[in-house]
RNA sequence: GCCCAGAUAGCUCAGUCGGUAGAGCAGGGGACUGAAAAUCCCCGUGUCGUUGGUUCGAUUCCGACUCUGGGCA
């Protein structure tokens, strides 16, 4: 879909997609937003997607999704892996639905690959890496270590050697399985993922703060979360004794108050934790932001001084 | 008051058999196409507590002092 398609249907001629670091203000700017355009608020966050997991990853009150409706949360439990191909999918379907009913989706997330895969409109294949090579790389891992597999990714993909690095064994192992099952190359799976171009206009926007007031901001939020029973929510989740791999259990506000139950570290060590994790995993999304395509910056300072439907 | 241990990077500490020092964490930068709140890479000069002494040379050895732990009174 085209800008002008998209405009003979809701007016506008992008969809916004708000993003920026945890803590920076994105929830309150997109239900300002979406109030301005009668739009409705599509989350894009890899954990928010999860039910139960509610105050841990900041997902919008009650009192929030009554002023706005918002779509693309609680659609799983914890228990249920999921991924970017998963994400856009569900996505393309939630734009679809919204713009039956010419309401503009107005996007907010952190996920910086997700927010990625929709502007790039990045194409999945259905199940690309056959089962049986990825068991079999995977006892050869157990058996041999990584340095054969490594050689062998570099063989067949000499890129690989600038893109991956031999200690980032999850990827190492992930590659090798993708390029050994569709005899390729991540340069033309990179290619053909985008031939398509994106699959609806979007418009990027992402909020920014001097570092040490992101900092403060998060740690304060922590403090809150605390009063708004995160440690009873983790503590729901510890209780279930899910595997560590599982997406769910990657999920920062989480993880970190494991010990305290198990009586390892004191609730004070765990929050401290959790602000240091908070913190580490901002500034990660803001060298994703940074380096994303076509981004508008907003001042954190001011942020609801912006006319943002002029750039859509 | 006495005895012992310590004082080195923002923090926790290692080390220099005497030639001005290095790890982890924090912090900063970066990568990223099916776990991404994940995973991984790169970046280390600081009056080596103060002050005398020994020495060609002291952060390192010796003394005193200050501070911090711990013990004894």
């Amino acid at each position: 879909m085209d800008a002008k398609e998209l405009y003979d249907i809701t007016e506008y001629h992008s969809i916004p997609i708000i993003c920026g670091p945890t803590a920076s203000g994105k929830t309150s700017l997109s239900i300002k937003l979406a109030k301005e355009l009668s739009g409705e608020i599509c989350c894009c966050d890899s954990m928010q997607i999860y039910r139960h997991l509610s105050v841990g990853t900041a997902k919008p009150t009650e009192e929030e999704k009554a002023q706005v409706p918002h779509h693309l949360i609680d659609l799983l439990n914890p228990d249920v892996p999921f991924n970017v191909a998963s994400y856009v999918e569900e996505a393309y379907k939630k734009i679809d639905e919204l713009l039956s009913r010419k309401v503009l989706p107005v996007f907010c997330g952190g996920t910086g690959l997700y927010v990625q895969a929709l502007q790039k409109g990045f194409a999945f294949e259905d199940s690309p890496i056959d089962p049986e090579v990825e068991e079999k790389i995977q006892r050869e891992y157990e058996k041999n270590g990584i340095e054969p597999l490594y050689a062998r990714l570099i063989e067949l993909d000499p890129e690989c050697r600038e893109k991956i690095h031999i200690n980032n064994t999850k990827r190492v192992l992930h590659v090798l399985a993708l390029l050994e099952s569709l005899h390729t190359t991540t340069r033309e799976i990179r290619t053909s993922s985008v031939k398509e171009g994106p699959r609806y206009p979007f418009t990027l926007f992402c909020i920014d703060w001097p570092r040490d007031i992101l900092y403060s901001r998060i740690n304060q939020r922590v403090d809150i979360m605390l009063e708004e029973g995160i440690v009873e929510e983790a503590k729901w989740l510890f209780d279930q004794h899910l595997p560590d791999s599982l997406t769910a259990m990657q999920a920062i506000g989480y993880k970190e108050f494991f010990p305290y139950f198990r009586s390892e570290k004191t609730l004070a060590e765990c929050v401290d934790l959790l602000k240091q994790h908070t913190r580490n995993y901002a500034k990660r999304q803001l060298t994703w932001f940074r380096h994303m395509d076509d981004v508008h910056w907003l001042s954190g300072e001011k942020l609801m001084e912006y006319d943002l439907k002029a750039y859509l």
